[in-house]
RNA sequence: GGCCCUGUGGAGAAGUGGCUUAACUCAUCGCCCUCUCAAGGCGACAUUCACGGGUUCGAAUCCCGUCAGGGUCACCA
């Protein structure tokens, strides 16, 4: 009977590495102590999903503040569900959140001594490890066709078993080596699977960065590590990889937990050292037709995909400061305190992650949108502003490119002080709520009603008394003006009064800004008038009145 | 269904046996300020920590049971 060895050589003729080798080519990376190796791998199957990039940021914080290395390796074993493409956009939307790898698969070209980082092209590292399993009896060739496969389950699910290829139902770990050759040398088709050793009576005891230890069933199924395209599946993969891309934590979804114990066993067999482990809580949504919370789903849920944020123009930074606070809780104290501005500084630690997973708030995230956009200056607003118009704004890019000073100034109304205006939390829809500063736009604009209190001809006194109004010294003295102007008609110059001693006025002056207003903006709501006036320039504010009052 | 994880207000959470009449943040609501809005200021919002039992002088915190929610059971990752 043919030996292991020689049927490992059967299969894989020409593999001559062996272990001993990768260990050479791969060495141990040399870190100062307590750096961590952190990966995030995604695989190119779409968007950026909300979720992946929480993982990716953690992975980063984790190993900048450590000093280790972040990397990112492309999993794209699953030839079927690729999309192509998907592997740039991953990391052009990554970077877009500030989260940039310093090793590893970086789209157009990869960094770092310990490539390749995707798996497509590592199926030279996969079959030395493989052949080593075949030449221990870990592995063994798994002729079962998809219809053997699915007969053993229904067996299985009728006797009330637990599904899978276990045990005595792992009908193919009997074959010896003779017979494994004959089918192979007779061309039969084969995936190879690992032999396990383990039994789910027996509990192995793990430990988690997050969850702390617990104990789960021993793995005793002998999963598929070398699929018929001759790639690895996920397991088999992470194993290999992680080890020879020398990783020290693992960071993922807490979906992974369920398979450890197949991880554990695999590193066991093939003599590696497992990493530290994090799985992490998976954001949710409360499902409005169950009104159960559910993973966030791309099919959905539009902020499931970053792309959603993005293409709404929210802030990045935003986006990432909210998923810190989710990811820590001590993280939003600590914010309040220290500022947006060195969120850097912030120590990020696993024990401060809560357990369970967090619904996704779109209100906190516009809270952090709208602090952080109100700390920009008119500079950082018009690059941010331009960026995202370019992308997805044509209006907004008009307008902007028409006069960027212009656009500065619109943005820069009530921002130079101790408390900024907090007006935007996102540049979608930007263009619509600045149009009415821009002529053309302006007379396309339809007017909210004035207030039927008064009438046409209230209005046109108004307005005409109102062009009065100087801009040429500072906002209180036109706004003393204004009241000037206001109680000579009868307005009284505050509410109180008018309160007060109805019978002595006809309205207040907050009627007579209230007529302004919806004359210079065709809006009831509008940023600080007299701002709003000093960038409009006092002979458009004129021609606007005017034309007001001629229509009227 | 088996196994694993989780369970404090509308949301995120602090809390690890007495300092808790349960911190803080978002949201909501009310009042004040005010030319509207935004901001800001003040205040309201869990007699109670999923439920039931137990341990204890004392429990959100420890133990047991129950329930609920999530995850997972592929030649997908």
């Amino acid at each position: 009977m043919i030996t292991n060895q020689e049927l490992a050589n059967l299969i894989f003729p020409d593999v001559k590495e062996t272990i001993e080798d990768l260990e050479k080519r791969y060495p141990k990376r040399n870190l100062p102590e307590g750096a961590e190796v952190t990966r995030f791998a995604p695989s190119p199957t779409g968007f950026l999903h909300t979720g992946s990039l929480f993982t990716a940021m953690i992975c980063q914080k984790v190993a900048k503040q450590s000093g280790g290395v972040f990397y990112v390796r492309l999993e794209d074993t699953d030839t079927k569900r690729e999309i192509s493409g998907s592997g740039e956009q991953l990391l052009s939307q990554l970077k877009l959140f500030n989260v940039i790898p310093n090793e590893g698969y970086l789209a157009s070209h990869e960094v770092g001594d310990y490539g390749p980082y995707c798996q497509s092209k590592r199926a030279d590292i996969y079959k030395v490890a493989i052949k080593k399993l075949l030449e221990d009896g870990r592995a063994y060739p798994c002729f079962c066709t998809q219809e053997e496969l699915d007969e053993i389950r229904a067996k299985q699910e009728a006797m009330k078993l637990i599904p899978g290829y276990y045990g005595h139902f792992a009908r193919d770990r009997f074959l010896n080596n003779d017979e494994r050759a004959e089918r192979i040398k007779a061309g039969k088709p084969y995936v190879i699977r690992f032999r396990s050793e383990g039994n789910h009576i027996h509990k192995i005891k793990v430990h988690d960065l997050v969850h702390g230890d617990f104990e789960i069933a021993q793995n005793d199924q002998d999963i598929v590590i070398f699929k018929s395209d001759g790639l690895p599946t996920y397991h088999f993969a992470h194993a290999v990889d992680d080890h020879f891309m020398r990783t020290t934590t693992v960071i993922r979804g807490e979906e992974w937990i369920a398979s450890l114990p197949i991880h554990v066993e695999l590193f066991e067999a093939l003599g590696f050292e497992a990493p530290k482990y994090a799985h992490l809580p998976v954001i949710m949504k409360l499902d409005a037709e169950t009104g159960n919370k559910r993973k966030l789903s791309k099919r959905k849920d539009s902020e499931a995909a970053v792309s959603f944020f993005l293409e709404d123009g929210y802030p990045g930074e935003a986006l990432i400061v909210y998923l810190m606070t989710i990811a820590n809780s001590n993280f939003e104290e600590w914010l309040f305190e220290n500022g947006y501005r060195n969120i850097d500084e912030f120590r990020f630690s696993f024990d401060k992650m809560s357990l369970e997973g967090a619904l996704f708030d779109i209100n906190k995230l516009q809270f952090f949108a709208k602090e952080i956009l109100a700390i920009k200056t008119k500079d950082e607003m018009y690059e941010l502003a331009r960026e995202y118009a370019l992308k997805y704004d044509e209006k907004l890019l008009k307008l902007i490119d028409r006069d960027p000073n212009y656009f500065k100034a619109i943005m820069n109304i009530e921002r130079e002080k101790e408390n900024p205006r907090k007006d935007y939390y996102k540049f979608g829809g930007l263009a619509d709520s600045i149009a009415f500063f821009y002529q053309d736009e302006y007379e396309k604009m339809e007017m909210e009603p004035f207030n039927e209190k008064f009438s046409h001809e209230q209005i046109k006194e108004i307005l005409t008394h109102l062009k009065e109004l100087s801009l040429d010294q500072d906002e209180s003295s036109w706004f003393a003006q204004m009241k000037e102007i206001g109680l000579t008609l009868k307005f009284a110059p505050n509410g109180k009064l008018l309160k007060k001693e109805p019978e002595n006025y006809i309205g207040s002056i907050g009627d007579v800004a209230e007529m302004l207003r919806i004359t210079l903006t065709t809006k009831k709501n509008s940023p600080n008038l007299y701002y709003v006036m000093l960038v409009l320039g006092i002979e458009e504010c004129h021609r606007r009145m005017d034309k007001v009052i001629s229509k009227l």
